[in-house]
DNA sequence: TGCGATTTGTTTCTTATGAAACTAATATCG
DNA sequence: CGATATTAGTTTCATAAGAAACAAATCGCA
């Protein structure tokens, strides 16, 4: 039997938005397997923790910006880590509607301990990789990054940045 | 404020598990939004569709290995492609457990248009991109599906395929 | 002022997800 | 042969997801 009577039959394997995807689920996968079962933390939880790890006090909204989720998402994960006490919220007196989060010690503890497993990860699955393959994946994200705004902004749509992962 | 009082922070911007995440649910929505609302097809059916136009006729169990999918995804997504009859599929003589998928005309007409937006797409995203850059890609690509293999195996863990996107 | 528009964050509703249990058919091995 | 293990595919169950509606606070401008 013929395969496909397309003319050009579409060979996922070498699609590569399909190879990005695939690539980048078995990725995230095994970084969420380092800490998931041990701290029982979710992906988007661990999210919020490296983005108050690394910049500190902010708002919900600025979470999602940051992270590139959902505000859905980000305030479910919120909840969670409230009541796990690993996270704690302030009421900004110049703004009553935002509420300003901020690690609890328990929380920067766990934060302590996953950033040196997830860099180690990293660093690991990065090994021995020439450093100029590194560099062309960085142009190249840049540029898919560019490129599916300007599509996007040709559709007219306003997708934000909804993903999954890590 | 100190940012973080981890002597390394985890600076998420620069975390390649997390840039390569965020890139690829950007195209894969992006890819979705050519082919979900037009033809009311989800991500794993255009998966199943798009390895059948590929390969031909398969059963489940092989359409679920080739696209790295969980079975009960393919599974549901394979009822919902029956109901809309745009597959159809019938008992292998031999082996009556087994069910061979095979597209319908209706099918093929949805594969068929679906499969020039997808490419083209892909080749307006790539556009301009210097060819060096793609090749380092796929290097990086095989090179970090071999590392993850190998850092599964080491956890013990097996982690199948499950993905999201395209 | 004051009232409609906007922004922040939560909740509701529907659907998607995957682990585990399950059914049915086949393979294996005593 | 016949009991047990294995395989193909589905269903159940609990959780996660996002769209849209919502509540509360603030903004903006007549």
């Amino acid at each position: 039997m013929v395969p496909s009577l397309n003319e050009t039959p579409l060979n996922l394997e070498r699609f590569m938005p399909y190879r990005l995807s695939v690539l980048s689920n078995r990725v995230s996968a095994l970084i969420a397997k380092l800490y998931s079962d041990q701290f029982s933390l979710t992906i988007p939880e661990w999210r919020i923790l490296a983005v108050l790890g690394r910049y500190g006090e902010m708002t919900a909204t600025e979470v999602a910006g940051r992270t590139a989720m959902d505000k859905v998402r980000v305030s479910r994960a919120i909840a969670r880590l409230l009541e796990a006490e690993r996270l704690a919220r302030r009421v900004d007196p110049h703004d009553r509607r935002r509420l300003t989060l901020e690690m609890t010690e328990t929380g920067r503890a766990v934060y302590d301990q996953i950033v040196p497993l997830a860099l180690s990860a990293e660093k690991r699955l990065l090994a021995s990789l020439p450093a100029a393959d590194l560099a062309a994946f960085e142009r190249l994200a840049t540029h898919l990054n560019a490129a599916v705004a300007a599509f996007e902004a040709e559709l007219g749509v306003v997708l934000d940045g909804a993903d999954e992962g890590v």
